[in-house]
DNA sequence: CGGTTACCTGAACATTTGATCATATATTTA
DNA sequence: TAAATATATGATCAAATGTTCAGGTAACCG
């Protein structure tokens, strides 16, 4: 991202070829206020885990303590496949870790920023 | 869905048939204090459609005013088309809202919760 | 009115996703 | 150590998703 003197930045050469614009002040201002790329990722990834019906209620459930494998399975009503999937996923993300106890492993959420949205967004259905 | 008298509740069957339950207090907790199948679906939907990074640059995009097809097309890269797709999905939710002025349509957000919990979001981020 | 601009919509297609099944691993118990 | 329990993982496949393309509609201008 070396900036050659006299050559417009990228940006402006994506704006202008190829697309239409109308309002380029106000393109580049949203452009400027943009989030790295690495942080809509993450955060997008986030959305999308928690936007399935199974995993919100997991992630729901587990605002109200930990709970293992089967428990999950049988809150969920399906196999503890699926769950174990679920939650493998939910894990890679970082929203929920797991404690062994015996052959019994207890996820609980592992992300409080989450844990927050959650009970934002629950406060806002009740509103 | 006629409850005839002595049989159990339908949860409960569900619990306990071929599906195996470790703490079965726990789960009826968490059964207890589900959220309604309408409002989880609800949320989920909204989740799900932040869960694109097209459409949650859109969304972070348009917290900082109203911005027109084309505008929005060049702001993400890509053809009025696919922009015109994303936000019909987004306006379907509820999450947007368009005006129109002359040719142009100018979109807007148009659902304050889910402004704030993108704006919880981003300071999560950046804490 | 006809042409142009700005946007929408439906269909088609490639990709991604989630559930299922079979198998593998880790822990306890006998 | 063998068997049983609890969970994880890999492969497979149908369903859902996002993009593109090829028309459409609404508003402005001559």
């Amino acid at each position: 991202m070396t900036a050659l003197a006299p050559t417009p930045p990228q940006d402006e050469l994506d704006l202008l070829c190829s697309v239409r614009v109308v309002h380029l002040d106000r393109v580049r201002e949203a452009k400027q206020n943009e989030i790295e790329v690495r942080e809509l990722d993450r955060l997008a990834a986030v959305f999308k885990a928690l936007g399935d019906p199974s995993r919100l209620r997991l992630m729901l459930a587990l605002r109200g303590g930990e709970m293992c494998v089967c428990d999950l399975a049988a809150f969920l009503g399906v196999s503890e496949s699926a769950v174990s999937h679920q939650l493998r996923r939910l894990r890679d993300l970082g929203l929920v870790r797991n404690r062994r106890a015996g052959q019994c492993l207890y996820y609980s959420l592992d992300d409080h920023h989450v844990d927050e949205i959650l009970g934002l967004s629950l406060d806002h259905l009740r509103e």
